[in-house]
DNA sequence: TTTAGCACTCGATCAACTAGAGTGCTAACT
DNA sequence: AGTTAGCACTCTAGTTGATCGAGTGCTAAA
């Protein structure tokens, strides 16, 4: 049975309200701030009949209701409206994040402190899924015998640098020669085709004795493979703590265990968006969060583009009573200005894919 | 008035007890569990002067005593007994911190992963201060036409890189050469002694118009400064929250406000160290230290060394009733083991100073 | 100087009570 | 049939008062 347009409008109504206040809402204050032409007496049946469609709850018999997950969720996939930013707020967040080039790694930290700030709850980002991007360099610097940096560019200009150890007594000229053979044997491959085996079969055109090749490719390839950890960066969970639902110590502590095991939320967030089309954001409400301590939380993320099919994923955390509509716009906004960035970065090197 | 035998005993025993229950400690509980050879009222006698003397607080009229900043001061300065750490524990660090290879920045991360792990506290590391530390290679790595990775190593075998941006018609034979002749340039001088004008004077051997010059010496000057910011590694403040004294959602609020600002934390923790010539460790209690949020609690922190003036620091923050003598044997020991790290990272490069 | 004994204080706990907020239901009204 | 006023009912939060017990401080004796 579908919400008729009163339903809806009171729905909508309590959800604001709770969002705003954290309290349970009554009939009363509902007819008395938003002006429905009908009594008190009139709301009460309706939220009645609303709870018994499991979109509300009652913490107790003679309080006011919350929305519940589901209440939520319709909330979010049919009543609120979303707005754009202010362009006030927009230039804030401009600012922030682009007033000055950055790579990656720095693009991606500046936004999610941006968006903790500005949305005053926590937030998460997660570096690129590079595995379908592909090699385009490999050098390796020789810092010291024995010790060089690898660095590996991928498609879509993404750099990553890893210091590795190497047989001492390897020259400089000698390095040069492998580096290059694994370079051009590997160049245009994509992270997930690259295997111990085909670092091994790039170099066999150098011509090195086989006992000091070894550990070099086996720390090339570590590095290349080492390119496609996810790096997880996350920002203003203090502000968790000011929510009243996690003032109770014992919820504080569950959130802020789960989250300090950074693997968790970086492997939930990466498999949650792994198999789904996404959209252009995506919400967990409440137990659709299947972590530990993140029950009383919602989770709204996005994803951003680095080249065609390559993509991290930014997000936000909050209570459940959060401001969906607010932080949609934020990380909407936030998620553009990052793949214009990464456009940007891209259309300076000549267009290069 | 120094304290007599007998009240330092009890002292030590408050202070103890008091560490391990967080409860305010009594005067039968202290003769019971420890076996003084006087009576309860004795012990409550002296209780009675060590809280005139200050260095015990009393909560309320009918509690036991807990210490005073002053009493825990005197414990840590003259009471408590700081054993070594068991042979289990510093196999576990050591193998949580050295089971590969790393970089000085992978060090830290783990020696802070792992000091928050095993002392149960939260941990914090700070990237050595390299002001004084010299330049010995500067490498310009084209990655794309007006794009580059500018790689810093400094003496002690630090690496640092930073990607830049340079006009995309400068060709890879034109930087290469300026990089060289601003490594030449130099190379040896500390990082204190660069500034832009000497980058420019050092790059004026290379014959490249000035116009494609400029941006080019900025950014490699930008990168050698960058190589000296602060860097703080945190790890187990969720940690804090377990504790009865952050049970309060204020008191945690407050904390972890603070902690939120990591520049606060590493300003101070560099401040302190600065001014003094550091004994093995350091401690602050309570009010010592000057921090919001933080005066119920205390830090431990020491020293550790890249080469020989080249210093940083790693630290334990705990509730004031924390375990010094464990903290202090453990932190020890990872300060050992970094140095050693370090010192053999230098010796495998032939001694290189 | 030590100690047994005792009066005193204060927090914590519990029960009883109250006030108030908010509901659900019923009966009247449009 | 939908709406609403009215009222009884329920449940929480807050208050009070009493009790319990832990722990102290003091006194007087050993």
């Amino acid at each position: 049975m579908p919400l008729d347009f009163r339903k809806k409008q009171i729905l909508q109504a309590i959800v604001d309200d709770y969002i705003e206040s954290a309290e349970p809402v009554a009939s009363k204050s509902l007819v008395c701030k938003h002006d429905f032409h009908v009594s008190s007496a009139t709301v009460r049946n309706e939220m009645a009949d609303l709870e018994t469609m499991g979109y509300l709850e009652q913490p107790h018999t003679s309080a006011g209701r919350i929305p519940s997950d589901k209440g939520y969720r319709e909330y979010v996939d049919s009543l609120m409206r979303v707005e754009p930013l202010s362009p006030e707020e927009s230039l804030e967040f401009s600012r922030r994040i682009t007033d000055s080039f950055e790579e990656l790694t720095g693009l991606l930290r500046k936004a999610s402190s941006a968006l903790a700030a500005q949305t005053g709850y926590m937030s998460l980002a997660l570096s690129p899924r590079l595995r379908r991007s592909y090699l385009t360099q490999l050098k390796m610097l020789m810092i010291e015998p024995g010790k060089v940096l690898v660095v590996v560019v991928l498609s879509a200009g993404v750099v990553k640098d890893r210091i590795a150890r190497i047989p001492d007594y390897l020259s400089a000229d000698q390095l040069f020669e492998i580096s290059n053979a694994i370079e051009s044997g590997l160049c245009g491959k994509s992270l997930e085709e690259i295997t111990l085996v085909t670092v091994t079969t790039a170099a066999k055109d150098a011509h090195i004795p086989e006992m000091l090749l070894n550990q070099v490719l086996y720390e090339a390839y570590t590095s290349i493979k080492q390119a496609d950890n996810l790096e997880v960066y996350m920002d203003g969970t203090n502000h968790m703590l000011s929510f009243p639902e996690f003032h109770d110590n014992k919820s504080a502590r569950g959130l802020f265990d789960t989250l300090s095991k950074d693997g968790i939320i970086a492997g939930y967030l990466n498999e949650v968006t792994d198999n789904s089309i996404t959209p252009s954001y995506m919400i967990r409400i409440g137990q659709e969060i299947q972590l530990e301590g993140l029950h009383d939380c919602s989770f709204i993320t996005t994803t951003y583009n680095v080249g065609d099919k390559i993509a991290g994923n930014i997000g936000v955390i909050g209570p459940k009573r959060m401001d969906y509509s607010k932080v949609i716009s934020q990380i909407s906004f936030v998620r553009n200005t990052i793949n214009q960035q990464m456009r940007k970065l891209k259309d300076i090197n000549g267009g290069m894919e």
